[in-house]
DNA sequence: AGCACGCCGACT
DNA sequence: GTCGGCGTGCTC
């Protein structure tokens, strides 16, 4: 290879393929040589497959049984910056290249030549005699003065069907041609008059569009209420860095793609930028890949997968609602969009905004060190309402035994009930019910492995340690004082309290929202967004509800166990609280019901309920950043969940067990093993799911002591294993 | 991932 | 005898 990155024909090239081969497979350059990044069609046996020219031939492979690069596509080549991030992302995130470069290759027909599509413009000829719906076609044409169109956008747009057009063509009157179809994105224009802004927008923009004239990476926190306009300052942004004639990127949550952000980027540029998600065709996925490949689209709007797309030259990177999970996805490839970022970012030398009113620990933690610059932008006055937010002091109110919708909050859910608004019943917990005490002798049943309490499993008739997944019928006898049929669930769980409400609102509509009962995320998603229409009264949730998902018709929250989230049994319980509450009190500031939040809690002096309630977000930060510290959980120590998944939960068990039993590799870096116990989401797609948790001091190895753990394995039948680092949910 | 090879059970 | 189940191994 020659210093140009440039392989002669012939000589051996390493190349990756999107096949799960653990390697790089040698071949020769084609024809007319190749250069380093080069997609290539390669033969694989007897198949043809995408590649890219990743290095030098290892040269370790029998020269005679050597095959040729087939050609190379007609695409940009995969540039250093793009390979070395895939490289460092897989080695973060553990996951084989090929299912890296998979991600960077998800759009199809790479290697076609470019479609064509035919298009129709005013020709010289003269039709033989004139009708009303061929002067209205050629009315069209000359109106927009020599513009094209498809046949289907000239037929409508002149009231006739296509055979009055192609019947012009043949007379010359209109001229057929053909046009290729992944056509360049319409300029944005960065010299448009943008909103007035505010002074603290403004200085806060200046700030922003300093780092990007700055040139280099760095990652800057946007913290600011919802009203703040978070939005326009990072759009000023985005000015910056098309005006230095550099990309960006806006990652927004799934669900916060909407057609009203769009306009507003819309009304600020005068185009509309390229839209990467889920539900685009294929088509729009070839023209999106290509263009922003070429630097032919200059803004991108997407969701996650949106960072593996091949930037010619990505100059800004903003993530909005940067503390919404579902920039981690607990299924495929397993991510944080937030991290990969800043990866990307630090790769390619670009700015990053991480946008929130509430950010993620982590993100504030990285500010408060300093590995961050922080912006805060102050609601204008009056802009933003706090919801009403008070506590229930649990130690004050008559509480049946078995019951844990207090009658405060039981009145309050009815008042809003009444009024025909929707309330939410927020609680931390899966299951039916986290504790199984004896009546007797108030003893409850613990793990014998874990400090965890059992969790009762209506579903399951058994009892389980959420902590190590250990499992027990439900006895019948107290297994510490012997005591008959005294034993009773205690404290609330999701299914349980869905009973509870549904006694005692007889004639609302409840919903329960919970991972488990979701066979996969799609229906849950779906049966949000029916909530938020108007498809419940009550919605009952935990976590998973907190995710940003906008309930316009939602006035009360009632937090059930306040508490539960101050005791570190997940450790994101307090945070997503915390967000939560920040939500209401983003939505009671713009709609024009006034909301409400109610916590029920026995401890209403603790700091962390104290901070909630007093807006003292600081504080609250503080107050939980100390708790972790101690803890030494994340930011303060290194998690990763291994992710164990086959068609039977008994196999899927016993090769966790086996595992956890064998966790030298482990030790070595100081990491303890927890489980195996059922994964966040047990069962997707048929398939049982399990999971066990590494904990690690901040410094560990951690990725490296995984991979020696994990190496010896030879997964047998259809058994799955997944590496999560730095999983989100902690039940 | 595909696709071949190959080694055991139930059929013509 | 042989058809076909899917466990194991290879692809430059």
């Amino acid at each position: 290879m020659s210093e140009s990155g440039f392989f002669e024909e012939g000589s051996r090239v390493g190349v990756l393929t999107t096949q799960p081969l653990d390697r790089l497979l040698d071949y020769r350059a084609p024809e007319g040589g190749c250069f380093e990044g080069a997609f290539v069609e390669v033969p694989l046996g007897p198949r043809k497959v995408l590649g890219v020219v990743w290095a030098p031939g290892q040269g370790d492979f029998d020269a005679a049984k050597l095959r040729s690069v087939i050609r190379v596509l007609d695409v940009a080549p995969m540039r250093e910056e793009m390979r070395s991030f895939l490289a460092r992302a897989a080695d973060y995130t553990l996951t084989p290249m090929p299912a890296m470069l998979r991600l960077a290759t998800r759009a199809p027909g790479l290697g076609d030549p470019p479609s064509m599509r035919k298009i129709y413009r005013l020709g010289d000829g003269v039709p033989d005699r004139m009708t009303d719906a061929r002067t209205r076609v050629l009315g069209v044409l000359r109106d927009y003065g020599g513009l094209a169109f498809t046949l289907k956008e000239l037929a409508e747009m002149a009231g006739v069907t296509s055979s009055v057009i192609k019947g012009l063509v043949k007379q010359g009157a209109v001229r057929e041609e053909d046009s290729p179809r992944d056509l360049p994105f319409p300029r944005l224009d960065p010299d448009r008059p943008g909103k007035a802004l505010t002074e603290d927008q403004a200085a806060a923009a200046a700030r922003l569009r300093d780092g990007l004239r700055g040139g280099g990476y760095g990652t800057t926190l946007l913290k600011g209420v919802t009203g703040s306009g978070k939005t326009e300052v990072y759009l000023e942004a985005v000015v910056e860095a098309l005006r230095l004639g550099r990309q960006a990127l806006v990652l927004l949550p799934e669900i916060a793609l909407t057609a009203e952000f769009l306009t507003r980027v819309e009304a600020r540029f005068g185009a509309r930028p390229a839209e990467w998600h889920s539900g685009a065709t294929m088509t729009e996925r070839r023209r999106i890949w290509r263009m922003v490949g070429q630097g032919e689209a200059q803004l991108v709007v997407g969701a996650r997968s949106a960072l593996f797309l091949p930037f010619r030259d990505l100059g800004l990177v903003i993530v909005d609602e940067e503390h919404d999970t579902s920039y981690k996805q607990e299924d495929g490839v397993l991510y944080n969009a937030r991290d990969m970022a800043v990866l990307r970012a630090a790769t390619c030398g670009a700015r990053v905004v991480l946008a929130s009113a509430t950010p993620s620990l982590e993100t504030w933690a990285n500010a408060e060190a300093g590995k961050y610059e922080r912006l805060d932008l102050v609601a204008r006055f009056g802009d933003a309402v706090l919801p009403e937010m008070r506590t229930i002091d649990m130690r004050a109110e008559a509480m049946q035994s078995g019951s844990w919708i207090s009658p405060s909050l039981r009145r309050a859910v009815q008042a809003r009930l009444g009024k025909g608004e929707q309330a939410l019943l927020f609680i931390n917990r899966r299951g039916y019910a986290p504790v199984t005490l004896c009546r007797a002798c108030g003893q409850q049943i613990g793990c014998e492995h874990c400090d965890a309490r059992m969790v009762e499993h209506r579903f399951l008739k058994r009892l389980m340690c959420h902590q190590c997944g250990e499992t027990r019928p439900i006895p019948d006898t107290c297994p510490s004082c012997g005591a008959e049929d005294r034993l009773a669930p205690v404290g609330p769980g999701i299914e349980r309290l869905a009973e509870e409400a549904a006694a005692a609102f007889p004639d609302a509509r409840i919903a329960a929202l919970s991972s488990d009962l979701f066979g996969s995320a799609r229906a849950l998603k779906e049966r949000i967004a029916e909530i938020a229409e108007g498809g419940a009264d009550i919605v009952i949730g935990t976590q998973l509800v907190a995710k940003g998902h906008n309930f316009p018709n939602l006035t009360l929250v009632g937090v059930i166990d306040a508490d539960l989230g101050l005791q570190g049994s997940d450790l994101r319980a307090a945070e997503r609280t915390f967000q939560l509450m920040r939500q209401v009190a983003g939505r009671a500031g713009r709609a024009a019901k006034a909301g409400q939040a109610l916590l029920q809690t026995f401890q209403p002096e603790h700091p962390v309920i104290r901070a909630i309630l007093s807006g003292d977000e600081e504080g609250f930060w503080k107050a939980e950043a100390a708790g972790r510290q101690a803890a030494g959980m994340p930011p303060y120590g290194r998690m990763a969940g291994i992710i164990l998944s086959g068609p039977e939960a008994g196999p899927v068990f016993d090769l966790g067990n086996m595992l956890a039993r064998n966790d030298a590799p482990l030790r070595r870096v100081n990491a303890q093993v927890f489980g195996p116990a059922p994964a966040p989401i047990a069962r997707i797609r048929g398939r049982h799911r399990v999971r066990l948790l590494v904990k690690a001091p901040k410094g560990a190895a951690l990725q490296e002591a995984l991979a020696q753990w994990i190496a010896p394995l030879r997964l047998k039948g259809d058994l799955r294993l997944n590496v999560d680092i730095d999983p989100q949910s902690f039940f």
